[in-house]
DNA sequence: TATCCGAATTGGATCGTTCAAGGCGGCGAG
DNA sequence: CTCGCCGCCTTGAACGATCCAATTCGGATA
């Protein structure tokens, strides 16, 4: 191995001065095209790559963004935030940006680290998942300038700052026109307590395509916070009600997953026009199709092996609609690029 | 907001030389007492930090390492990628260490990547996952110098570079055994293609368990590549044979669950001693055990969704003896430190 | 021929930190 | 008394890139 090659290195073995190597990187179209190929040429030989710690101190851009991985809570939402990572990082990578991560325990934490990461790594921007009303972490780096994109809008301000979504309402939506194209008009929704952004779409959207079919959502939702066990016992509540759903609609996989086994316990009621869905994945159709239908929300790998039909979020588009408009903002002119709403899709399969 | 704090910032603050400052930083002891209180002081007070970009541009140390994030193969096994990066971010920080993520295609292009980290980034460290018999990667950055650590062992030479790995025959062992004690004599196991190295150490666990209790494991297995599909026949095949097996152990949650739809769709043959485990997590018990006991592995989310009683991999631990050993090599003398081999434990749920 | 112009290139200064060398007062040994 | 050493601190130089101002140079113009 030689020595460290620098910019100087390069120069010298090109004959020209650093500052032309320099502008061959940075601004190619200042230099004669004869140059520009002699130097590529010398930068090619040598394998040289810019340090970019000098760079940076000169510039105070790193290159870097930073995104919080968040700890597995229930476990099977987790592998969205996989998904998501992997589409950032190539992303990224393929913009010149690398992806770096952090961990935060809470929304203070987390404003602490940015603060570290800022001023310590000089980091270019930041990659916000899972924002809520009043997210006090959004003020505190637009306060100060900081570039930033979320995945998940701004709910109380549209036009806050730059942001990707999926359109959950669309989603859930979607499920409740499938099961209503079955020939389903009571269908029920199971989902999170009020107040959640993302929560209050996903119901909405239920709500809204009930609506346009002309059914009454009264009394047809129930709520709790995640997890199967809930999903189980909101299910069955909703089953032994007076009237109770002939299908339902849950706002997360794991509410789903709890659902589908109070579906299952309760006796084959006289439901609809029952099974019209066909077994959608290679796999075997190792479950019958429930009495009562039941769709989760995030196509989760825990839907797909239990034939779980599901809302699927386009995580790797978003991930890198997400990079696309932070870079906008870092290379580009200062303005705040428009936001981007992203559709889902339903993925059938045996349970609806 | 004030100008820019430098470490300048800081000397004038304290009345001392920016070299005081700096050594009170990283060599605390060759300051007086009372120097270093002034300084420190005066350092809260600013709340300066040290800029890394310059500092790595003097020490050539970056503090920052690298992990791969794969791409989500089976969609089951990639959230145990996700609690390793967690952990892996936790500890990291803890120890003054920031990860940044890469992708890769394959190795070849890892190793460009390597390349470009270290001449771009001057990373390091890196944390590789995933190793196997005759691994370039590997061999590229020890021929280098490069300080990394594997999540796996180095299957030719255990003493090639550091290591932490979980002890998989210990586990299939142990799922074995629960079979064994539960009564099962012919227990049949669904695994990898000979020749990968995680692959053929679940096997021997396995096996060797079977031996130790004098059954002749011959004609008792089956392999294919991971997938739901294929676990499904491969346990089929088994259950069809002359004297099938009468519980099943798989190397992957993926197998185990095409395995256990097999279990369920035979007949309830006549297999000793059933039902012997009693419902293990808080959620109901929404699936009876299966005539044919099944043990996955990895305990996914998946898992825990179904009740697939499986082998749990200590994750958190793994990430977290994997920075150790790299800030071992990076922080301390030149030794290679010992490796580390972690025990999985056994999670009951309804399959077996 | 002298002058000017713009494109292309050059050399010096700079970012914030750590390293290497050196200053300085005091103390013990020769 | 002097010398060397030690503990503590300071100063100048360097890391490798970019920014800025100055300079060269070929060619067009007066």
């Amino acid at each position: 191995m030689s020595e460290k090659v620098t910019i100087a290195t390069v120069a010298r073995h090109a004959q020209v001065s650093r500052q032309t190597v320099s502008n061959v990187l940075n601004s190619p179209h200042v230099v004669r095209e004869e140059t520009r190929r002699r130097v590529q040429e010398a930068i090619d030989t040598l394998g040289y790559r810019a340090s970019q710690a000098a760079r940076q101190m000169r510039t105070g851009r790193s290159r870097l963004i930073a995104v919080r991985i968040e700890p597995t809570r229930d476990g099977i939402n987790g592998s969205v935030l996989d998904r998501f990572l992997h589409g950032l990082t190539e992303t990224a990578e393929a913009a010149g940006y690398r992806a770096m991560l952090y961990t935060a325990a809470d929304a203070a934490a987390e404003i602490a680290t940015f603060d570290d990461l800022l001023s310590a790594y000089d980091l270019d921007g930041f990659v916000l998942t899972g924002t809520d009303h009043g997210d006090p972490r959004t003020a505190w780096l637009a306060e100060r300038g900081v570039p930033f994109v979320t995945f998940g809008r701004p709910w109380d301000d549209p036009d806050a700052h730059p942001w990707v979504d999926v359109d959950g309402a669309a989603g859930t939506a979607q499920a409740t026109g499938h099961l209503l194209a079955a020939g389903h008009r009571r269908i029920g929704f199971i989902g999170w307590p009020a107040g959640s952004g993302v929560g209050d779409d996903r119901r909405a959207g239920w709500r809204e395509a009930l609506r346009a079919a002309g059914v009454d959502p009264t009394g047809l939702d129930r709520e709790a916070v995640d997890g199967i066990a809930e999903g189980e016992r909101l299910a069955a509540d909703l089953l032994a009600a007076a009237s109770p759903p002939t299908a339902l609609v849950c706002a997360s996989d794991s509410l789903a997953l709890g659902a589908l086994q109070a579906a299952r316990a309760a006796a084959p009621s006289t439901g609809p026009a029952a099974r019209t869905a066909a077994p959608a994945t290679g796999t075997a159709a190792h479950t019958a199709a429930p009495a009562v239908p039941v769709i989760g929300f995030d196509d989760t790998p825990v839907a797909a092996a239990v034939g779980l039909t599901s809302v699927s979020q386009p995580l790797g588009d978003a991930a890198a609609r997400c990079v696309d408009l932070l870079t906008a903002v870092l290379d580009g002119p200062p303005r705040t690029p428009a936001p981007v709403l992203l559709q889902p899709s339903l993925v059938l399969r045996h349970t609806a």
